[in-house]
RNA sequence: GGGCGGGUAGCUUAGCUUGGCUGGAGCACCCGGCUGAUAACCGGGAGGCCGCAGGUUCAAAUCCUGCCUCGCCCA
């Protein structure tokens, strides 16, 4: 091993690239994965992104998160492999084509040829992978982007062929109808980011239907805001608990506004929360019951052979449902089947006819009413109100204010339409749901059990088809009598492409690399076990399906990699937004329970959303959006990285500021690296070597042991709140040990030690400490921020740190733990405050030494009285046990115990102990003679204070040690001698001329010539001082004057006295 | 409308599980000190209806109830 290099200044921007540069050239990320090839493999599964929208900083806090484990784990010694993967399929893609090429509905895109318009699909999704590229190479996300899973390459969608065709014979795959929102203008169905970007709010007129019963003379009334849907009407909701009543018109209403109305004796029923609201005539009310005693009342169908029953014996019935409210409308709700999604789910239950009265196109289907067929439905508002009037069906209209999803490409209103569909049955497989979930830690544990059992234990059936063109294709043909066939892989399409070419059809050839999207899939055309031809139905899979299947899809399982699956599944750990609950999360479990009916994944982080720095989302539009290379440019990704791990527990939203990883940087790297320089300038200049003369700890000062000491405890605790996915603790501990112990206080105390030229054991002890300390912070910080401590790490090692031993797992990888060393130090650390204090509430100037110093109490700090008496600038410090000399007591009462004594007594107590006189007070309690206001004071009750006498300037702290406080206090001696006002003297007149030396830019070694000018009210300064300052400030030519100094000269106070000097 | 989470100093946050001494820290601000020690450090100061309102208790930031508000997910 040779000496380290010296450090330079620390630039981080150029020390990342290069360190970049060096990753690349060693290959260190393929090599940090090699050498734990033998050891157990850590699974972690890339949840991919989609490459055609460009990367932001909310991808590098995920990606922090997902690499800091991977580094954390191999370090450990697994063997933790990152296959990188990319999300290829699906809405986003085709919505960026189709505005690109202007193809603004699916007759355009069938126009333009769905060959080449998914061609261009396949294009454009690549469009910004090289700034996730670069992004991911510059915040040092390590993962293999060389051999990523890509759901658009034939492997991953055989693979996923293969699983939908597992489902399909364990009965779990089946074709129905979802309730949609759908544009009849473009020909498409969008998803709720789509309708969320064209809600608008409109004026609609709505209306209240009269729904006359067939045995009895009352009508049902029943509101909605889409009249085109009435003629659909096949149900009536209503709230079993809900309390209705039946009324009687009592007199013919005024001032009538719009059509409608009711006569005299007419008898409605409604809700009766909402009557005021509806009624427009007076009323008498004749009955009042629960909304189950209307249950299975039939009525009049409003447009007679609009719908056929078919089989349904619920048709025009009374039903109960638990949604309906009376907060709006009625309280009964008007049910179209096919027109919303409640409707349709309440139909399927009971059993309502499921029937179209509108077409693709918007308009009404033939049959419907002479006045409504093959009109578009939004048109018939007005014809669809008069024939209600015209066959007295309408009680009023209302015109309606509401917010309405609308096609944001056309304008026109979405209709909620009932499509089919394809689903994987989950509800039949919800109990094992549960309970892999019981079995996956979550972190947060309420993510699990809150926000995704919930999603859980209310599962519906997955929707996974979508009418689109760019997609895995639905591998299901079927024939026009209902007879299907799920193509599970390549091989099996190509026989069943043979046989019905056997048969006599005439199929384009199937190679072996058919490309399996659309529509080359769609020309296939299979033939059933009864000889019926057989289509494909026309749909891709929901992208999420690709992505749920990515555990096995991206090994190619089961045509390739068996073993990753036996092996390697389920997964150790993922790590994705929580956003993602339902998304990425939930499609892994569902495919995994479905298809291998396992868990899925053993580790799951969700992480916060990141918010900007005033807690609003990020987004486009409000321009708060933070561009991850405004930082990477400036602070560095070390910077980025560990300012987001350390800003907020990693479930809590992140709010982003950019002057967090300024501080970050100034704070933490800042530090660390100028703790390194000061190591690596004097290793560089002695030829420290550090394998070589290793000073046994043991042997070493108690500062070193002390440091030593600390890092090992904060080593064992990172790694527990490491094991607990609290990062940001570990890393604030982390943190807060590197500057504050081992900077400010061990390199601080240390900085004389390496001063001096000659080696010595001190010396070599200090150097071999910080070598050690050092490298063990490196290897630390390393999964985290993994740039500058690479650089530290190689230059004081020689290897890369990434390449290292995670340093807790056996026990002789630490350095020797001694906690009472460690809470010692802590002592004199705070005696060291406590002393400042002191000094400011007396009054007295720091650099001014006082004679003798006192530490009253506490353990033996007897080793530390050199250190003690240095920080304190005190001649000579010495304990004492007498504390009566400089103490006097008080008592402070604890409310905890005497608050269970006491109870509402206590305010009296607490006043009779404050007013007691504590000494005569604490013999009684120690004779356990003691009573105030009524109650016996024991030990327990009070706590003994020390307080100092007047005549000495002490404090006095409390000190813990294995649960016990003690009271330690510091007394310092006030009086001033003329010596002592001369080494203070000499100590301000140094400080002067050091800054003074700064000032002039002078070198440490070099040489000065100086004069000091001493007035009348200055004290006297003995020729000692005199001299040592001469040695301290490197002035060979010294001159000591009295009087005032000349003008050039520099001019300063003391204690109110002047004092003149010059540097030449 | 439902579920989950948050609301503590100008800002970022710790404390809440298990109630108890004066609610702790960092940034920014002010005063002082210290420094051949770095964008550092130390002491002091100012700055808190701990979201609001009730309840339990001798005692509530902490436990309970309701509400307000922000965010996410779902309707």
């Amino acid at each position: 091993m040779v000496a380290p290099n010296a450090a330079g200044e620390y630039d981080s921007v150029a020390l990342e690239e290069s360190i970049m540069k060096r990753w690349k050239e060693n290959q260190t990320f393929a090599r940090s994965i090699e050498y734990r090839r033998d050891g157990k493999p850590f699974i972690f599964l890339e949840g991919p992104p989609t490459a055609n929208g460009r990367p932001g900083i909310h991808h590098v806090v995920a990606r922090t998160y997902k690499d800091l484990v991977c580094r954390w784990k191999t370090m450990e010694g697994y063997l933790v492999e990152r296959k990188g993967g990319w999300d290829t399929h699906g809405l986003p893609v085709e919505i960026e084509v189709q505005k690109r090429l202007d193809l603004m509905s699916n007759d355009a895109i069938m126009e333009f040829g769905m060959e080449k318009f998914n061609e261009e699909c396949r294009n454009s999704v690549w469009t910004y992978e090289d700034a996730w590229r670069k992004m991911s190479e510059r915040m040092a996300f390590w993962v293999d982007l060389d051999n990523p899973y890509v759901t658009l390459h034939n492997d991953f969608i055989e693979s996923s062929w293969w699983a939908l065709k597992q489902m399909f014979e364990k009965d779990l795959l089946y074709r129905g109808y979802k309730v949609l929102p759908y544009c009849p203008q473009t020909g498409t169905s969008y998803s709720s980011h789509e309708v969320a970007l064209g809600y608008k709010e409109v004026e609609e007129p709505s209306v209240y239907v009269k729904f006359k019963l067939e045995d009895d003379d009352a009508s049902i009334l029943a509101w909605t805001t889409t009249p085109w849907t009435l003629p659909g009407n096949v149900g009536l909701a209503v709230g079993p608990e809900v309390t209705y009543c039946r009324v009687r018109i009592s007199e013919e209403a005024g001032n009538w506004d719009g059509r409608g109305g009711a006569k005299v004796g007419e008898e409605v029923i409604l809700a009766k929360d909402l009557l005021k609201e509806v009624m427009r005539h007076h009323v008498e009310i004749i009955s009042e019951f629960p909304g189950s005693e209307l249950v299975g009342k039939a009525y009049i169908p409003l447009f007679p052979g609009a719908v056929d029953r078919g089989e349904s014996k619920t048709a025009w019935t009374v039903v109960s449902a638990d949604f309906v409210t009376t907060s709006d409308g009625t309280g009964v709700v008007h049910t179209a089947v096919m027109y919303g999604e409640d409707d349709y789910n309440l139909g399927r239950e009971v059993g309502f006819p499921e029937v179209h009265t509108v077409g693709m196109d918007g308009a009404f289907v033939e049959g419907i009413h002479s006045e409504l067929d093959g009109k578009y439905v939004k048109d018939c508002d007005d014809i669809i109100i008069n024939l209600l009037t015209d066959s007295n069906k309408l009680y009023r209209e209302k015109m309606y204010v509401h917010d309405y999803p609308h096609c944001w490409r056309t304008g026109h209103p979405l209709l909620y339409y009932g499509m089919e569909s394809w689903f994987v049955r989950m509800t039949a497989v919800k109990e094992r749901l549960l309970e892999f979930n019981d079995q996956v830690e979550w972190a947060p544990d309420w993510v699990g059990e809150g926000r995704f059992g919930e999603w859980l234990r209310n599962v519906k059936d997955w929707a996974i088809s979508r009418e689109r063109f760019w997609g895995t294709p639905l591998p299901v043909w079927r024939s026009e009598d209902g007879e299907m066939k799920c193509i599970g892989s390549i091989e099996e399409l190509q026989h069943e492409v043979e046989k019905a070419n056997a048969a006599g059809v005439e199929n384009p050839t199937c190679p072996d690399d058919v490309d399996l999207h659309r529509p080359i899939v769609d020309d296939f055309v299979l033939i059933s076990e009864s000889g019926s031809l057989m289509k494909r139905e026309p749909f891709v899979m929901d992208c999420w399906f690709d992505s749920g299947c990515a555990f096995f899809a991206q090994w190619h399982y089961p045509f390739e990699n068996e073993d990753k699956i036996t092996d390697a599944f389920p997964i150790d750990y993922i790590c994705e937004g929580v956003d993602q609950t339902r998304g990425w999360f939930y499609t892994l479990l569902a495919v995994s329970t479905t298809v291998f009916d396992s868990i899925c994944y053993k580790r799951c982080l969700s992480l916060g959303l990141i918010l900007d720095k005033d807690g609003k989302k990020m987004s486009k539009s409000k321009g708060n959006v933070v561009d991850p290379w405004d930082h990477f440019n400036k602070e560095g990704a070390d910077s980025s990285r560990w300012y987001m791990v350390t800003a907020g527990a990693p479930w809590n939203p992140l709010k982003f500021d950019p002057d967090g990883v300024r501080e970050t940087y100034a704070k933490f790297f800042l530090t660390l690296w100028n703790v390194y320089k000061f190591h690596a300038d004097y290793a560089a200049l002695d030829g420290f070597d550090p394998e070589e003369d290793i000073l046994p700890v043991e042997k070493r000062p108690e500062l070193d042991r002390w440091i030593l000491s600390r890092a090992s405890t904060v080593a064992k605790e990172y790694q527990n709140q490491f094991i607990n996915w609290d990062f940001h603790k570990a890393c604030r501990d982390l943190e807060d040990f590197v500057i504050n112990d081992f900077s400010n206080w061990y390199v601080r105390r240390s900085r004389r030690r390496l001063w001096d030229e000659a080696t010595n054991d001190d010396k070599r002890a200090c150097q071999h400490t910080l070598h050690e300390v050092l490298s063990l912070v490196c290897k630390l910080t390393a999964p985290v921020a993994p740039f500058m401590v690479d650089e530290i790490y190689s230059n004081l090692n020689g290897d890369s740190v990434h390449l290292s031993h995670w340093p807790i797992q056996d026990e002789g990888a630490l350095p020797p733990q001694d906690l009472s060393l460690e809470s010692k130090m802590e002592l004199v650390r705070s005696l060291a405050e406590t002393g400042r204090r002191i000094r400011v509430k007396a009054k007295r100037r720091q650099r001014l030494p006082c004679n003798e110093g006192w530490i009253v109490g506490g353990p033996d700090l007897g080793v530390f009285h050199e250190i003690l008496a240095e920080e304190l600038n005190v001649e000579n410090i010495s304990t004492v046990n007498e504390l009566d000399k400089f103490q006097q007591i008080e008592l402070s009462p604890n409310r905890k115990m005497l608050g269970k004594k006491c109870r509402q007594d206590l305010p009296s107590v607490l006043e009779a102990i404050s007013s007691a006189d504590p000494n005569s007070t604490w013999e009684e309690i120690q004779a356990g003679t003691c009573k105030l206001a009524g109650y016996e004071i024991t030990s327990e009750d009070v706590e003994l204070r020390r307080v100092e006498k007047s005549g000495f300037a002490a404090e006095t702290i409390t000190f813990s040690e294995n649960d016990e406080d003690l009271d330690v206090s510091l007394v310092l001696d006030m009086q001033i001698t003329p010596e002592l006002a001369s080494k203070g003297l000499a100590r301000d007149i140094i400080r002067r001329i050091q800054q003074k030396r700064k000032d002039l830019g002078l070198d440490i070694e070099e040489n000065i010539e100086l004069t000091v000018w001493l007035s009348d009210g200055n004290p006297e300064l003995l020729d000692n001082d005199w001299k040592h300052l001469q040695n301290e400030t490197r002035a060979g030519a010294a001159k000591l004057e009295l009087g005032t100094g000349p003008n050039d000269s520099e001019e300063f106070e003391v204690d109110d006295s002047k004092i003149y000097f010059k540097v030449n």
